[in-house]
DNA sequence: TTCCAGACTTGGTCTCATAGTT
DNA sequence: AACTATGAGACCAAGTCTGGAA
């Protein structure tokens, strides 16, 4: 099926002065369309009805977990490529049967929370020939040190569980003859744990138990299918798809934009249109796959019985496996030269991503918009006590500073000596404030506050006419229209002038971040459309660009450190973003067949003779196993993180607080770790002979595309997945959303996904307990009323005095059972939420787990998608709604 | 071979709206 | 109706990775 449309340049304003009714031509109604022409143009990520992931030439089994084993490994390297695992020849077994794994004391994940290597006494006195990572300290998850832990890398709270109710052991790994233990995942094989993903081997909690609450909030009739079209808007289209079964195909008329949100949704209508066709005619081919069910509402193929047995992984050995490394690329720059000089307007069939290195062939928006202009206030500061003049420019920055006084970055030297350089420079040599220590900001910081109050104060009505008033001025910049399709713009708002806030001992905190105008602003667009108007009269642009080799739509100077950039790029709804979001985890994907490779490889290489061999082996087991980012250098005006190139033996973590951790690593790791240590000194680089340019070099040797930060995407995705098809037994839906919550901590912990505790934290267990406390006293008096009702005789008198009502003691038993049913959920919100204090769980979702996990998973189960993806999400993972309920990662 | 500009992705925190509770 | 907990979304800092220039 093609569709035509039409799309003049004049398009924006159109939408700009009348989004919904707006006659705009959407062609790109279903992503196969843009997926068939990536797939074909690059290596093609799977239909996976058909062929799973093409681009892979799999002519080895897999195994059900689809990981394969070692011994099939050789055979998976694809014959057209020279050996990109290198040692499959070697016996997989050979350095590791033997070994017996250390504890050494190695940082963990996330640099801010780094930890140290320094410890070698810590070796464990027994090992088990795990890799496990293990927590030296017991720790008590639900105890009220709150803080005991926090400092801490979540992974090594993962030992610390709960009593855990594993009775599903349909593991996928045949070879695999786990046996979840209270403590450890062990694992018999060497093997098979060179195989399994770090995450198996970590310890489980057990889905909290059947959730006795708010199972009816579930709606059953709520349609499984999402709402939402291929750009990310969402549709009420559901009632369409229900009632018109033969209606197999997207509507593209007839869809009314969702009125969910106050925001303008992109719409579909009908095919061209009078008053949208003028000067750039476009033409973009939808292909429809009419084997695959892309076309069948979703709704529909939900109900389709998950097929049974794992038919991706049967069907995915079909595939090729030849990728080139250079599938993954988007852009080369010579091809990027080529376009950017003369190819802009190449065929308009060509679809964005396909070209060489094009990213979109028109390309319409409206530019920025800024904040508005500083307005004095007047309120006085005091210096040396004395009310002091300021003008407005230097009254806007002292303000900056007045209304973080209530923040930590007033505890830290940094931030007020960087400040007060850069307002001294406002301020002028010879002005009367000369030292920070004298001023007083306070009937600044309090006039703030008032106007934060009045804020709050304001009737709904008054709210609701200022977003009104605020969406009207935004609206026309918050889309873009990108070959015809409208699209949801991001970060359409210059960041506004403010004191820089760098985290953790950024040097450069508290540098005023300039106001940014338009001539610090490049614009990138369509050829022969019109430039956005700049919004500030008797300015202008700094620049205007046609450049259809990148995707952002507006850069500036970062003002804080000018030699990088700002960008404005499209909303992750976008398909511009759903694309190149769906090539990561295909990615990572493919890494799940070089995996047991690449393991058995960096294994062989633990003592290899060559260090930078030795220390590549033990920095990609780092990463494969502690989930490390890569670790790239820093600059000296950066805040001093670590990742794992960067390693150092002894640093300082995060709070400059000396952090060390003990993880349990296996005996050769741990040696060559003690080899890298000789003649070093606790500041040096663990590995010195390495940066992330040459651990990722060598790891495009073992996979094509593959790069550090794709372990972490692989760990999570697989960890998703197995845990997912491990925890979800029968129940209710709030049961299986539960399930997932749990698989999701997994994840969350592996990739040390953290959070501050909220302030109010302590307080809301406090209440909690309290809670609990009182129930449990309401509990004991119906126990006595019971007892006594079995006499016969008449209740105790309530709290309050007033005596009960006479019940039989049936009736009292209920009471009881309902207090009892209470009490435990009580019981379960408070574990629950100790649990989470530390842990995001929405990082994780967001960029690690393949959206089409879950998505499949929901199918399968007969979850709403609504249950587990927000609508964010949803719009986000438009891309992955169609996928089989078969698939798994 | 190294450096670094450039282009993107990832990730934590803050704010605000809203649902739930008292 | 007032209060509070929670989740969504905005915000923007901080990370990864590439490829061309030096």
């Amino acid at each position: 099926m093609a569709v035509e449309a039409f799309v003049t340049p004049k398009m924006m304003n159109e939408i700009d002065d009348d989004d919904d009714e707006m006659p705009l031509v959407f062609k790109r109604s279903n992503t196969a369309s843009k997926q068939n022409s990536l797939n074909s143009a690059t290596k093609k990520p799977s239909s996976q009805k058909h062929d799973g992931p093409s681009g892979k030439h799999i002519s080895e089994m897999r195994s059900p977990n689809g990981q394969n084993s070692i011994s099939q490994k050789g055979k998976a390297v694809p014959s057209t490529k020279p050996s990109p695992v290198k040692s499959t020849s070697a016996s997989p077994k050979a350095p590791t049967t033997t070994a017996k794994s250390s504890l050494i004391q190695t940082p963990v994940q996330n640099s801010k929370t780094s930890t140290s290597v320094a410890d070698h006494s810590k070796r464990a006195s027994q090992h088990n020939p795990t890799t496990s990572i293990k927590n030296e300290k017991p720790s008590e998850p639900c105890s009220d040190s709150e803080d005991s832990e926090d400092d801490k890398p979540l992974s090594f709270r993962l030992t610390t569980g709960l009593p855990r109710g594993n009775s599903n052991n349909a593991d996928r790994k045949p070879n695999n003859s786990s046996v979840v233990s209270p403590s450890f995942q062990k694992v018999k094989h060497e093997d098979s744990d060179d195989e399994m993903p770090l995450s198996s081997r970590f310890q489980m909690k057990s889905v909290a138990g059947p959730s006795t609450s708010k199972s009816s909030g579930y709606d059953d009739n709520k349609p499984m299918a999402p709402k939402i079209q291929q750009n990310g808007s969402t549709v009420k289209d559901n009632q369409l798809k229900r009632s018109s079964p033969a209606l197999n195909k997207r509507p593209l008329g007839d869809i009314k934009s969702s009125s969910q949100s106050s925001i303008k949704r992109p719409k579909l209508s009908e095919g061209s249109s009078p008053n949208v066709s003028k000067n750039v005619s476009m033409k973009v081919e939808l292909k429809a796959d009419d084997e695959d069910d892309d076309n069948i509402p979703i709704s529909q193929r939900l109900k389709k019985p998950a097929a049974s047995g794992n038919k991706s992984s049967s069907t995915k050995q079909k595939v090729s496996k030849v990728v080139s490394s250079s599938s993954f690329k988007k852009t080369s720059k010579k091809a990027k030269k080529g376009v950017k000089d003369s190819k802009y307007s190449k065929s308009s069939t060509v679809s964005p991503g396909s070209g060489e290195g094009q990213k979109w062939t028109t390309l319409i928006h409206n530019g920025v918009i800024f904040p508005p202009p500083y307005k004095p206030h007047g309120v006085k500061m005091l210096y040396k006590g004395q009310p002091v003049n300021l003008t407005p420019e230097q009254e806007e920055v002292a303000t900056m500073y007045a209304v973080m006084l209530d923040t930590d970055y007033m505890s830290k030297d940094d931030f007020k000596k960087n400040f007060m350089n850069d307002w001294k420079k406002i301020l002028g040599r010879n002005h009367v404030i000369q030292r920070l220590e004298d001023c007083d900001f306070t009937p600044i910081y309090e006039w703030h506050q008032k106007e934060k109050e009045k804020k709050k104060q304001m009737s709904t009505e008054e709210k609701k006419a200022l977003k009104e008033e605020k969406l009207k001025l935004e609206e026309k910049y918050m889309w873009a229209v990108v070959d015809g399709v409208k699209e949801k713009v991001g970060n359409f708002r210059v960041e506004p002038p403010g004191l820089f806030r760098g985290r953790g001992d950024h040097p450069k905190m508290g540098k005023l971040k300039k106001r940014i105008r338009p001539r610090d602003i490049t614009i990138n667009i369509g050829k022969n459309v019109p430039i956005p108007e700049c919004p500030i009269p008797g300015e202008s642009w700094k620049e205007v660009r046609h450049d259809n080799t990148v995707t952002w739509l507006a850069y500036w100077h970062d003002p804080i450190n000018p030699k990088e950039f700002k960008y404005v790029f499209l909303a992750p709804s976008s398909s511009l973003k759903g694309l190149s979001d769906k090539e990561k985890y295909e990615k990572a994907r493919l890494l799940k067949d070089y995996i047991g490779g690449i393991r058995t490889a960096y294994k062989k290489d633990f003592t290899s003779k060559d260090i930078t061999k030795r220390q590549i082996a033990v920095a990609t087991y780092l990463i494969d196993k502690l989930a490390l980012r890569a670790g790239n250098e820093k600059d000296d005006d950066e805040a001093d993180t670590v990742g794992c190139c960067t390693l150092k033996f002894d640093f300082l973590g995060k709070d400059s607080i000396r952090y060390q951790n003990s993880v349990e690593v296996e005996a050769p790791v741990f040696k060559a770790i003690q080899q890298f240590r000789t003649g070093k000194d606790g500041t040096d680089d663990l590995f010195d002979k390495l940066d992330t340019s040459k651990l990722n070099a060598h790891l495009k040797e073992l996979m094509p595309g593959l790069t550090a930060k794709v372990f972490r995407t692989y760990n999570a995705s697989i960890t998703l997945d197995e845990q997912l098809s491990k925890q979800t037994r029968g129940g209710d839906v709030m049961e299986k959303v539960v399930v997932y919550q749990h698989a999701n901590k997994e994840v969350a912990i592996i990739c040390n996904h953290q959070r501050t505790v909220s302030k109010s934290h302590s307080a809301q267990m406090t209440k909690l307990n309290e809670k609990i406390e009182e129930l449990k006293g309401i509990l004991d008096g119906l126990e006595k009323d019971l007892a006594l009702a079995k006499k016969g005789k008449p209740p105790l008198k309530g709290p309050d005095g007033k005596p009960k009502k006479n019940l039989n003691p049936e009736a009292w038993e209920r009471k009881i059972a309902q207090t009892t049913a209470r009490i435990e959920k009580m019981e379960r919100d408070k574990e629950t939420k100790e649990d989470l204090k530390t842990v995001a769980l929405g990082t994780s979702k967001i960029n690690y787990l393949d959206p089409r996990i879950s998505v499949a998973w929901c199918k399968r189960h007969e979850v709403p998608i609504e249950k587990i993806f927000n609508k964010s999400l949803l719009a986000k993972f438009a891309w992955a709604m169609d996928v089989d309920p078969s698939f798994r990662f």
